[in-house]
RNA sequence: GGUAAUAUGGCCAAGUGGUAAGGCAACGGUCUGCAAAACCGUCAUCGCCGGUUCGACUCCGGUUAUUACCUCCA
């Protein structure tokens, strides 16, 4: 039974997918407009980690997402770079691929663009100015807000303080346009020539920035879906809009759990570009050469909390991670001389384990608890690997459990002990040799020539251990 | 102002009515030719003040601090 936190509810619910076995998952991308930061990886991250946990419980995920591109902050950089929207576009879609590939986050099923689904946007335009619930205005084309029954009550906000916020920020031009100030556009009217658009019942224009989400969700998916993510400051507007235009448009119920993840802060301060600490994939991958503990720290902090990303942070998960990669590699290290059979008393430690990791994972994803799972088995498989003796299945056994299970927080490739050069390998044998005749003076220099190779030499009862 | 969230050891971070998981760091020990790795052990009374209770970090009230959202934003 797995429980999930509903922002809509403010509780922890039974999940329970429409289809059995099935579960259809829509979570917000980003606008590609620049690299992605820091916090959209977290964003990906967090529901990666959600969809890689339904699916380790043998749930079929279809998982849509979106780019947004078309919008103002694209036109913007396009007219800034004098190019046009979709060169914007097309590359920072395809720096997301980029970014998003060393830190191991599974392409989405289906990955939509806003601009390849206009003729169904301007349809479900269409439709919610049929049903009365949008109205044109000098080619723009706004929701009324009010005439949806329960409106903002995502994000928990009450209506009049809504529009009197609304009212005081809005200009007078845009006021003018709107029936009330808490309408939000669907269609925007074009007002340059040389701006991107798509003619329209209500003329040459644009989508609104919520209504791609509605229309692809329906679209990939159903109209009403299992799950449907984003950050938390995504519940108002964006979230709240989409609700009231997808309810309205098809009068069914649009989604059946809303989660939303926590955001990222760096050195303790939100992050933002005025304060200068806007940190893009981009470049931290650059930075730092250990993508997975980038990952690591992202994925294993509980998708609702906040994260400090740090330069310390970001040492404390690598630490934690070369701990869990330390003790696998050990315990590999016993595979190849391992007797048959298998040890029943640590066959059975694991089995709890694995328990632990799944009660926890169940209760809203509470990574932490699993992660502290999967460290027991690390002290498990430490203990084991000293024994004299060990068993093949059972070693196989720890380590298959401990890789399934962090590869469901996404961290994959445990070892990484290929490929050694014809020099490594000669000067290993050499000093397996000069240890065999007890010549330590040669053996430990030999450890030193290996070591600014970056071979690291150990010795066990078992005999020489390296690891890269 | 409105709506929420958070405050746990040097750091990160679980728990949420019966005397505090896990990781990092530190210290002591074992093992080792040395080293590394590992293992064992040591290291907190949970922002503050009240209340409820046999018993509270956990519930209630108050208080302080920090943070987020209130139509750019993951």
């Amino acid at each position: 039974m797995i429980q999930v936190y509903n922002t809509l509810t403010r509780e922890k619910e039974v999940f329970n997918s429409i289809t059995p076995g099935k579960i259809n998952m829509y979570v917000c991308g980003p606008t590609v407009y620049n690299y992605i930061h820091i916090g959209n990886a977290r964003s990906a991250i967090a529901f990666d980690v959600i969809r890689r946990y339904f699916e380790y419980r043998d749930y079929e995920v279809n998982y849509v997402s979106n780019f947004t591109d078309v919008d103002d902050k694209i036109i913007n950089r396009a007219r800034k770079e004098g190019v046009d929207e979709l060169t914007i576009a097309n590359k920072y879609a395809n720096a997301f691929f980029e970014d998003t590939l060393p830190l191991n986050i599974k392409p989405a099923t289906v990955r939509s663009r806003a601009t390849e689904v206009i003729p169904e946007i301007i349809a479900f335009v269409a439709d919610l100015i049929e049903k009365g619930y949008a109205y044109e205005s000098e080619g723009d084309v706004y929701f009324r807000a009010k005439k949806f029954k329960g409106y903002g009550i995502l994000a928990h906000q009450d209506l009049s303080e809504m529009e009197a916020n609304a009212a005081g920020r809005l200009d007078d031009e845009e006021l003018t346009r709107k029936e009330d100030p808490i309408d939000f556009a669907v269609w925007k009217a074009s007002h340059a020539s040389d701006e991107i658009s798509w003619q329209s019942p209500w003329g040459a224009g644009r989508p609104g920035w919520h209504i791609e989400c509605s229309v692809m969700a329906q679209k990939y998916l159903a109209d009403t879906i299992d799950i449907h993510g984003g950050g938390i400051d995504l519940a108002f507007p964006h979230h709240t809009n989409e609700i009231a235009q997808s309810e309205a448009h098809t009068g069914e119920k649009f989604v059946n759990y809303w989660l939303h993840n926590g955001f990222v802060n760096v050195n303790d301060e939100k992050m933002s570009k005025s304060l200068g600490n806007f940190t893009t994939v981009h470049d931290m991958l650059v930075q730092y050469d250990d993508p997975m503990a980038i990952r690591y720290l992202l994925a294993t902090t509980q998708y609702r909390r906040p994260i400090n990303y740090s330069s310390d942070t970001l040492s404390q998960a690598h630490l934690a991670l070369e701990r869990i990669r330390t003790g696998y590699r050990n315990l590999s290290f016993r595979l190849s001389k391992a007797s048959a059979g298998h040890d029943e008393t640590v066959d059975s430690l694991v089995d709890k384990q694995v328990n632990v990791f799944e009660v926890a994972m169940d209760d809203d994803f509470n990574t932490p608890n699993a992660l502290a799972a999967v460290f027991e088995l690390v002290t498990i498989a430490n203990t084991y690997s000293e024994n004299e003796l060990v068993k093949n299945d059972t070693v196989k056994y720890l380590l298959d459990s401990i890789e399934k299970l962090m590869s469901v927080f996404g961290i994959e490739d445990l070892t990484t002990n290929q490929g050694l050069t014809e020099e490594q390998s000669s000067l290993l044998e050499a000093r397996v040799a000069a240890r065999a005749s007890h010549d330590f003076k040669t053996s430990d220099k030999l450890r030193e020539e290996l070591n600014e190779l970056g071979v690291f030499v150990e010795d066990t009862p078992q005999g020489q251990r390296w690891h890269k």
